[in-house]
DNA sequence: GTATTACTTAGACTATACTGTAAGTCAATA
DNA sequence: TATTGACTTACAGTATAGTCTAAGTAATAC
């Protein structure tokens, strides 16, 4: 699959996958004349790491993920430790959200009464 | 209260501050030499502009919020208009959240059978 | 055989939100 | 009076995450 094939299935533009590769998120193969060649599961590998990035992980902790990823199955106890680790940090945003929606609609209702005075 | 004293009981260094007054959310007198003397309930303006950008609100968007309210009370209902669509917003966050909480969840689940295998 | 398209690279540019520096002012204190 | 410390300004620098350009190559399309 060439990089556009790619930019077009995961939405995700040609700079960027170059500079993912570039941040060494991604490893990619070359053809015979050094043009990108991906394979199939980079698909959802790339989905992941969007997943991971939308979820506030910077880019250079998906790089450690990453170089673990690339290194095998031996390393899953550790890319375990490190979801395990944002998973810790999703349910502190959760809460967050939480508190924040309920300290706005406090706010909401103040001024809903402000107005019908 | 002189900028110092804001700094520290806001938390927000004097860099911040100044630079919150330059993009217009905060509007500063000064005393007879030029020294920004700010008011006590700036400190909960400042907390709520904190509060909006820890909730994913621009600056641009929150000078908006600023001009109306440093207009007075008569646009109320439009800043109203802004929290609510703001609030929308932090619902759709929370589904993204709760979301990608499962799907880490399935992603842990997988990782520790794969180990235990 | 040339035009088009897809690709390559390095590096410059952008936006957001700060963060820090340099040079200078002013008022109170030793 | 001289120094200290908090302040002033404009502007440069930083980090993150892209986004784009320029110059060039290779394979295909007409």
């Amino acid at each position: 699959m060439t990089i556009g094939e790619l930019s077009k299935k995961t939405n995700i533009s040609e700079y960027t996958l170059r500079y993912y590769e570039k941040k060494r998120l991604l490893r990619v193969s070359r053809d015979r004349i050094g043009r990108r060649c991906y394979a199939e599961n980079d698909i959802s590998w790339i989905f992941f790491i969007k997943r991971l990035k939308d979820t506030g992980m910077l880019l250079k902790d998906i790089e450690k993920y990453a170089e673990l990823r690339y290194e095998g199955d031996s390393t899953m106890p550790e890319r375990l430790a490190m979801l395990q680790e944002h998973r810790v940090y999703i349910l502190r945003e959760q809460r967050k959200w939480a508190e924040y929606l309920k300290n706005l609609d406090s706010k909401i209702s103040f001024y809903q009464e402000e107005i019908n005075k």
